[in-house]
RNA sequence: GGGCAGUUACCAGAGUGGCCAAAUGGGGCGGACUGUAAAUCCGCUGUCUUUCGACUUCGGUGGUUCGAAUCCACCACUGCCCA
């Protein structure tokens, strides 16, 4: 089998999960266009989109084509894979929010400089889908997969045994996603689709329309789905999703995500989300061995990544708030100096009516009301096992109050909720 | 259209008249240890309340009962089988 230096990159990164056979030697012959499809189902992508996005980027630093897809068709659908029941329907007004938004994002990350011959593309699946009839499709379609076929895929099969079960939309999935990979083939001469490996199946639906209906011949490979090493869901953290949308995640929060990767998982991450060098990669792996408290690599992962999604510029920022709050620990919050903490980027900001400051206020209704915390039970609780600190110094109980003595420069609050996760709260009148 | 099964907290899933704010597991959150790791251990996980306790919850609505997640009726939704 010929090789491909593209092919072989993914692979020492640990990206390739299945390819199909030919797909190397089509990368050989020419440049080749090759698409991913990205769901709108919300008006910002998140960490989770960030392999396909890197999938297309590699391809483009290849020499090769990259076309963005954006569902506008299949969002309304819901892509069946890997869910035990259907999805709630998007309305089309959200749908066009979100598909600008995911437009506006994939902007940063691909070159789409149309003087150049692989410059990268945006299609809409909406576009040539608004226009077909039920009967068209299910004519030029429908006709050439069978169910038997359909129904053989394990997303389908999975539903099917389900107690859930499957809606007829919803098993037109993947032939409306195979049609997709047909109509690029037809009208763009896309030869190639990628995604996550959970979208194998889908994406063999498509190659097999273009082989039966039109005699072509199209390829494909998946890369693996990215899982933290205890099995537990990648890209959330404790505020939810993590997001490449600065106003949705900052980009504080959004390096913090990254440096506390576990070691396993930064391991294999630097590889997958990083455009280190391999030998560079090995050296790091090599260097946090040695010296693991340093972590080194979980700093270079957040290093490279926050600067990928949200520059240089706000990389800085996050790094100065992270000093602040977690290079010097034991030192006092009072040393931190008044623009130390008005210039804290990233962090959860709070005002709060500095009257109540003054008549003295308990913490458990200070935490509640500034919304720390949802309710005062929680923020009750929370105090009680220890978990809340003011300035740096655990709050002992929940009969403690917060009064002006304890105010940073005379308008400032520092608060903790657990270890991590820090608010300020300023002081207004 | 017919028959059967089901609907419990974030999820899975027990509970079939009072001992039920509801077992257990997972997840989440917090603590100890540590390196802002991992593993382990501990606590919390309906709302309000310092405690006692109060209030609202088991698909919906009505009913039986001193008392219902549990019994009855009707409705809604879901799945399976038959047509």
């Amino acid at each position: 089998m010929m090789s491909n230096p593209l092919i072989n990159e993914l692979r020492w990164r640990g990206m390739l999960q299945d390819i199909m056979p030919g797909t190397e030697e089509q990368l050989n012959k020419e440049i080749t266009s090759a698409y991913i499809g990205f769901d709108p189902t919300a008006d910002s992508l998140h960490i989770g989109s960030l392999v396909p996005i890197l999938l297309l980027v590699h391809l483009q630093k290849a020499g090769h084509k990259p076309y963005a897809l954006v569902g506008g068709a299949t969002g309304m659908v819901g892509d069946p894979t890997g869910k035990s029941e259907e999805r709630v329907m998007l309305s089309n007004d959200v749908l066009e929010k979100n598909q600008a938004g995911i437009k506006a994002q994939l902007e940063k990350f691909l070159d789409f400089d149309t003087s150049k011959p692989n410059a990268a593309v945006m299609v809409n699946n909406y576009d040539w889908f608004k226009n077909i009839s039920f009967l068209d499709f299910i004519k030029e379609a429908g006709k050439h997969i069978t169910v038997n076929y359909m129904m053989a895929k394990d997303s389908v099969k999975k539903r099917l045994e389900s107690e859930n079960g499957m809606s007829f939309t919803e098993f037109t999935y993947q032939l409306i996603q195979g049609y997709d990979f047909y109509w690029l083939y037809k009208n763009k001469n896309c030869k190639l689709q990628m995604g996550g490996s959970d979208q194998w199946g889908n994406i063999v639906t498509g190659s097999e329309l273009i082989r039966r209906k039109d005699g072509g011949e199209a390829f494909a490979f998946t890369c693996p789905l990215i899982k933290k090493a205890d099995g537990t869901k990648f890209g959330k953290s404790e505020q939810g999703n993590v997001w490449l949308d600065a106003t949705k995640t900052t980009p504080y929060q959004f390096y913090q995500f990254w440096l506390n990767a576990t070691d396993v998982d930064a391991e294999s991450w630097i590889k997958i989300f990083t455009f280190l060098s391999k030998e560079k990669i090995e050296s790091l792996i090599t260097e946090h061995k040695q010296n693991p408290a340093a972590r080194a690599l979980q700093k270079t992962l957040a290093k490279e990544l926050t600067i990928f999604v949200h520059g240089e510029v706000e990389f800085n920022k996050a790094i100065e708030t992270t000093d602040k709050l977690f290079a010097n620990q034991n030192v006092p919050a009072e040393s931190l100096s008044e623009d130390d903490l008005n210039n804290m980027e990233g962090i959860v900001k709070v005002d709060f009516d500095a009257k109540k400051i003054k008549e003295g206020i308990d913490v458990v209704s200070f935490l509640a009301e500034t919304n720390i915390f949802s309710s005062k039970g929680e923020a009750r609780k929370t105090v009680q096992g220890g978990g809340v600190s003011l300035n740096r110094k655990k709050i002992e109980g929940i009969d403690a109050k917060i009064d002006p003595s304890q105010l940073l420069h005379g308008k400032y609050l520092l608060l903790q909720k657990g270890k991590k996760n820090y608010f300020l709260v300023t002081i207004v009148l």
